[in-house]
DNA sequence: GCCCCTTGTTAGTGGTCGTTAACACTGTTG
DNA sequence: CAACAGTGTTAACGACCACTAACAAGGGGC
């Protein structure tokens, strides 16, 4: 499987991963039927298994392509480097914002279907994942040095999971013009992190 | 069966909702058997038909039940209405914090499996929620009244998120004393709504 | 002792679903 | 043209699974 072919046109396997990652997201993993997924690109059943050696092997990819990604931005930014490590954070908190709203289905995949990978591929995500954490912590200490690692971890994750909860609440609504929602999630982050900071309850 | 039958302490339908909750939020509700159910409560696949109508109806009690329980507990606050708004939004995420943290698994199937529900029961489910989400915005916008409808409700849709994320953040970890988690996530969640109250991006 | 309700059991059934097999069409290459 | 790689089709298979059928054991009420 050479990987130098450049398609100018989005791939078979990237319609595919597309629509999976929607109708996994909808339905979930074992609530979709290959049947659907290859109905929603065209072909029908087991024409998949020409790009995927199986409904799993998709799942897969969706999730460690994902959690790459999440990564790879995060380092940059942090590569980056703004003025301050203030600068940073809210890089972050933007580039996941960006992330949750332009790909609502795999972000809402991602944390909800881990456990139907195999047992490598999940340790692969895993660890994507506590990678992606712990950079976030890192920055989050420097902001704000009063916070312990072990509030800051806690933090963190409570933030994705408020970030994260975008595609679950809109699930056709009314949501305001997307700049507004960015602004809005972003104060709330940031309002969070300050507050873990704080020590009065 | 030689146990002394215990005069139901727990009847045996909540036992079964109980471990049902467990299975449902480890792997999904199209992830387990009934059999697994069954066994889970030493009783084996079919004899759970002498409780449920099917495993549907597990699922449709489970999440009726929670989304019934947060709304009165929540109202239940509203109600006993503390000195000011403040109090009772104190006490509507302290409330939900103790929810998040007694009951993981509920909270983990709630969000994830709504869709697997029969139409009846999703519409009653999305109308509990619905109004348990009202009741968090009218508070939200008395304590914080630049706020607007829109901002408050995206604002409490968003600390869901964040108060749900402890089950998920907590496979088996290291999270400190209980307490302290409850008090971190107290900070977080007004620290997030005092922050959505403010107009500085 | 008899009835019957409750709560189990095991065996079987029908349907769904992931996957494989066998075959067909297309365009490129030599 | 012949060979072939790529991509699609339909048919069938085997496993799993929710659910039903038929039957059994315990235990009150009369």
């Amino acid at each position: 499987m050479s990987s130098t072919k450049a398609p100018a046109t989005v791939s078979r396997r990237e319609q595919i991963l597309k629509e999976a990652a929607r109708l996994f997201a909808e339905r979930g993993f074992h609530g979709v039927g290959v049947d659907e997924i290859g109905a929603a690109v065209g072909i029908s059943g087991p024409g998949l298994y020409r790009h995927f050696a199986g409904k799993d092997a998709m799942l897969a990819e969706l999730l460690v392509g994902i959690s790459e990604r999440l990564l790879d931005g995060g380092r940059l930014r942090v590569a980056d480097g703004g003025e301050s490590a203030e600068e940073v954070l809210h890089a972050l908190i933007e580039g996941h914002i960006d992330f949750a709203l332009d790909d609502r289905p795999l972000i809402t995949v991602h944390d909800r279907e881990l456990d139907r990978l195999r047992e490598v591929d999940r340790k692969r995500v895993r660890q994507l994942q506590r990678q992606y954490v712990e950079l976030w912590v890192e920055v989050v200490r420097e902001v704000y040095p009063a916070c312990t690692e072990a509030e800051a971890r806690a933090a963190v994750h409570a933030v994705f999971g408020l970030l994260n909860s975008t595609p679950h609440l809109s699930p056709r609504a009314s949501l305001p013009p997307r700049t507004a929602t960015e602004a809005l999630l972003k104060r709330l982050a940031l309002g969070a992190f300050a507050a873990a900071a704080g020590r009065e309850g």
